[in-house]
RNA sequence: UGUCCUGUGGUGUAAUUGGCAACACGUCUGACUCUGGAUCAGAAGAGUCCAGGUUCGACCCCUGGCAGGACAACCA
């Protein structure tokens, strides 16, 4: 029974993985897996693209095969070298290697050229000089066919003088396209005579003023796959009416051997969350957000500054699955994963960030010990760090309470709670203010009872604590979830998915923390002990620290209170 | 009143290709702890969109519905 779950689990393939499966079974492809991503610079990557990344790099991977980084640069007008270079960055920083199989669409340009005088020659393709209205007007509705164009029977040679001449660059923008025959009568869109070339006179960022004629998608993006020797190609749902045409290209320029094939899997979506580029941008340029790596903005570079691993969104995007269905992830799966993750790697480090003074008064004034705190319980291997002790101590303010319901563990009047790593001590007093605010708490200490004295005396509670005289004073930013509403799209007629906004999606705090935190570096990631993970941020100045909440610890208390 | 895709606990993914549904997240109990986190133990929660059919037997096959999504950019 056990034995034949473990081996269910280890047969259990996901829809692609089948199909590859049974592709390598039939002998297809020579036995090759070759899989490619393919952004478009354009934009910042964002988690969605992360699943998309290691699906495509775990194929291949998990088949022994390649995968390919190309960029699908097609439209001058949308991409820019600074996006090229995010991508890369991001793609390496998710830990995978395209090796030297960095690509672009663009490097096909002039292979793409002869493919289309290729198929005017063959009558599959023709010069049409209808506007772009005349062109979207003739196309028709999905129920109601389009009109031929009255250029579409013009004599292949005419096509060819034109078509050359575009690229000659002897025509404006707009005034002339290169156009597929296909079907203006097929009830998929796509296939109604497609435009395979626009004139643009703009100048790309990697081609400068070579071209000024642009494949379209669906022309560049087969052959492309195509000239890499893709067996696998691998894009969301939305291209599913493309694959027509994906086959259609590669039939019309009678590849017949060992060719492509398109595979659609459903995309990611997140609760909470927004994934499309243009509503990012939307937050972005708005300033609802600091920029593209914001913390709370669902880009992989908004996740890393965020304190998010690698690790953790790989497992993640493993966990999220594939099939071919709409899905939205609960936020709380991409939580769980970076809290194992931080859980067992991050360093501890006690940190007060609503801090309320507590002073004990058989401590003896003007006295610091330096007591003996483990780095990471789960990794005792690293050893201890010093954190100074003394008479003025600040303690979480959620930490005490004057009135006490039931099953409250932590300080209040009479009451006795272990301060981690040190002493056992009873609260004597509170000291207010006018307004009744408490201001400071008294306190004793068993002077027995320090940690590793082997005292036998238990307390239901422990409190984590920061010496007044040694605090390091920090910003600490809170973050929370982006929008407020579990699906931020789902809005009303005339209404936009910023009304959705959480406006306390950030808090700025100033925390005390323990001195060994003056050693910290952006990047580096710790658990503040019984509050959350946190990530030093990259704009982190040396005297005064920076942390970004990564993820908050679950707080038992909290539910038990509601 | 077009074409294509998809419907399995709250969420996501499985089910050896026909043998009465499993795993993860979440939720809820309890135990333990020098963090009430972590860990450990347990529970609730779907009878697989609906209706027929084939079959000894259907999440899986067939028929017909229904629901959701995609597609009408010289974007990708």
């Amino acid at each position: 029974m056990e034995n034949k779950e473990s081996t269910d689990k280890n047969t259990s393939l996901n829809f692609l993985e089948q199909i590859i499966t049974k592709d390598l079974a039939e002998g297809k492809h020579g036995g090759r897996v070759h899989t490619r991503f393919p952004p478009e610079p354009n934009g910042y990557l964002h988690i969605g693209h992360a699943k998309s990344i290691c699906l495509n790099f775990g194929l291949a991977s998990k088949y022994k095969g390649k995968c390919n980084l190309r960029f699908d640069d097609t439209n001058p007008t949308k991409e820019e070298q600074e996006y090229v270079d995010s991508i890369k960055e991001d793609v390496r920083w998710l830990g995978f290697d395209w090796e030297d199989r960095e690509f672009y669409a663009s490097d096909y340009f002039e292979q793409l050229y002869e493919m289309a005088v290729f198929l005017i020659k063959k009558g599959k393709a023709y010069v049409c000089e209808m506007t772009g209205d005349e062109i979207a007007a003739g196309r028709g509705t999905p129920a109601i066919p389009g009109r031929l164009s009255p250029w579409r029977d013009r004599p292949v040679e005419e096509s060819l003088g034109l078509f050359e001449r575009m690229r000659l660059g002897e025509f404006p923008n707009g005034k002339k396209v290169l156009r597929a025959k296909i079907d203006m009568a097929s009830p998929n869109m796509h296939m109604r005579d497609p435009v395979m070339y626009r004139i643009m006179h703009a100048s790309h960022h990697r081609t400068g003023d070579r071209w000024c004629i642009y494949p379209m998608y669906d022309w560049a993006h087969g052959q492309s796959d195509y000239l890499e020797k893709i067996t696998h190609s691998v894009c969301t749902l939305e291209f599913e009416v493309h694959r027509p045409l994906y086959e259609w290209f590669l039939d019309a320029l009678e590849i017949t051997g060992d060719r492509p094939r398109q595979h659609e899997f459903a995309r990611l979506n997140l609760s909470y969350t927004v994934m499309s580029k243009r509503k990012l941008l939307e937050l972005v340029k708005e300033g609802y957000v600091s920029g593209w790596d914001d913390p709370r903005m669902p880009t992989i570079s908004g996740l890393r500054r965020r304190g998010y691993t690698p690790a953790s969104i790989r497992v993640f995007s493993d966990k999220v699955g594939v099939a071919k269905r709409e899905n939205v992830i609960d936020l709380a799966l991409l939580e769980h994963c970076i809290r194992e993750d931080l859980n067992r790697n991050a360093p501890r480090v006690m940190a007060v960030l609503d801090p309320v003074k507590l002073v004990i008064e058989n401590y003896p004034a003007g006295q610091v010990e330096e007591l003996q705190a483990i780095r990471n319980p789960e990794k005792p291997e690293e050893g201890h760090r010093i954190v100074p002790f003394s008479r003025t101590l600040y303690i979480e303010r959620s930490d005490f309470m004057e009135d006490p319901p039931k099953k409250f563990f932590r300080l209040s009047p009479g009451n006795e709670v272990r301060l981690k790593y040190a002493y056992i001590i009873r609260c004597e007093s509170v000291v207010k203010d006018e307004e009744g605010r408490i201001m400071e708490i008294r306190c004793t200490y068993d002077p027995e009872t320090r940690s590793g004295m082997g005292s036998t005396r238990k307390v239901k509670g422990t409190l984590h604590w920061v010496s007044a005289g040694h605090a390091v004073e920090a910003e600490v930013r809170l973050y929370d979830r982006l929008f407020s509403v579990e699906n931020p799209d789902d809005v009303s007629e005339g209404e936009s998915f910023k009304s959705h906004l959480n406006p306390d999606s950030l808090q700025v705090v100033k925390g005390l923390l323990e001195p060994s935190v003056r050693e910290a570096a952006p990047g580096d990631r710790f658990q503040f002990e019984r509050t959350g993970y946190f990530c030093v941020d990259k704009d982190s100045k040396p005297g005064v620290p920076v942390f970004n909440r990564t993820a908050s610890l679950r707080d038992s208390w909290a539910r038990i209170n509601k």
